[in-house]
DNA sequence: ATGGTCGCGCAGCGA
């Protein structure tokens, strides 16, 4: 089994891309982050006809988040934006889906963006943040492998920006945001796909600005975190940095993990 | 190539 998560900036925008994508990369299971779709705008067909089902959230044109399957997808669950303490500073947006696919717990997160420091967003984020570790804990509890797959908005660490100077005062890093982070690896969930994927320099996402991409400028904010049940099962992961190239790509790049004997491997792309 | 972003939706904002 091979799960993968990808911020795809806006569905309709790379549906060919996705689509193309899943056919050479065999991905059992996909988090697909900002979707930017409502749910009427969704190109659902595109995907049934390759032989996946599909769960997306979708409020308006921002944000957004889908799991699509071919191994099953069922106990599909809305998270967070009816629940107190989680309205967006601006609007509800839709930020976490979560579905069982062949015996695994997923979740496709979408972790606000604190804009700033000190920006009301930031403390949003924190919160967002906080709420989601308390409810992973329950949904881990039960010992059902757990994988919580999305666009963190977080740096881990150091290695993980690629310049710690052009970050000193500015959002991803900062210590709020990786204790946040950092207080789920203490509750036991660990980043699956960085012992197979080691920095400096795996990135996964690449600003569209001042061609950040060829001059290696990226960011690592793209993580599955496994409950002990999942990570277990890991048997490789890969960030697909060959996904980031090219007119028409994403500013993230997908990352897989592979199970239970599954190397991870990205695919062998032909590159023109 | 002596510059240099996308996507939303159609102005200007968010990332």
């Amino acid at each position: 089994m091979r799960i993968a998560t990808w911020n795809v900036n806006s569905i309709r925008s790379r549906v060919d891309r996705v689509e193309a994508w899943l056919h050479r990369s065999d991905v059992d299971v996909l988090a697909i982050q900002e979707t930017k779709a409502r749910e009427d705008q969704f190109p659902y067909q595109r995907f049934t006809d390759l032989g996946y089902e599909v769960a997306h959230h979708g409020l308006n044109q921002w944000n957004g988040v889908a799991i699509l399957s071919r191994v099953g997808l069922d106990d599909i669950a809305i998270g967070f934006d009816g629940d107190p303490g989680f309205g967006d500073p601006v609007a509800p947006e839709a930020r976490s889906i979560g579905a069982t696919c062949g015996g695994v717990r997923i979740w496709s997160l979408y972790v606000p963006n604190g804009r700033a420091l000190g920006d009301p967003h930031m403390d949003y984020k924190l919160a967002w943040l906080e709420q989601l570790r308390q409810r992973a804990g329950d949904w881990a509890a039960d010992g059902t492998p757990l994988a919580l797959c999305g666009d963190w908005n977080v740096a881990p660490q150091d290695e993980d920006v690629w310049s710690m100077e052009y970050f000193v005062d500015k959002t991803h890093v900062s210590p709020p945001e990786r204790a946040a982070f950092n207080a789920f690896l203490d509750d036991g969930f660990v980043d699956v796909a960085r012992p197979y994927t080691p920095g400096p320099g795996t990135y996964t996402y690449w600003d569209y600005q001042q061609l950040a991409f060829p001059k290696r400028r990226g960011m690592r904010i793209d993580f599955v975190l496994g409950s002990a049940g999942l990570t277990e099962r890991v048997s490789g992961a890969a960030i697909d940095r060959e996904e980031r190239k090219g007119k028409g790509a994403s500013d993230h790049a997908p990352v897989i993990v592979g199970l239970d004997g599954d190397d991870g491997a990205a695919a062998e792309r032909v590159t023109t």
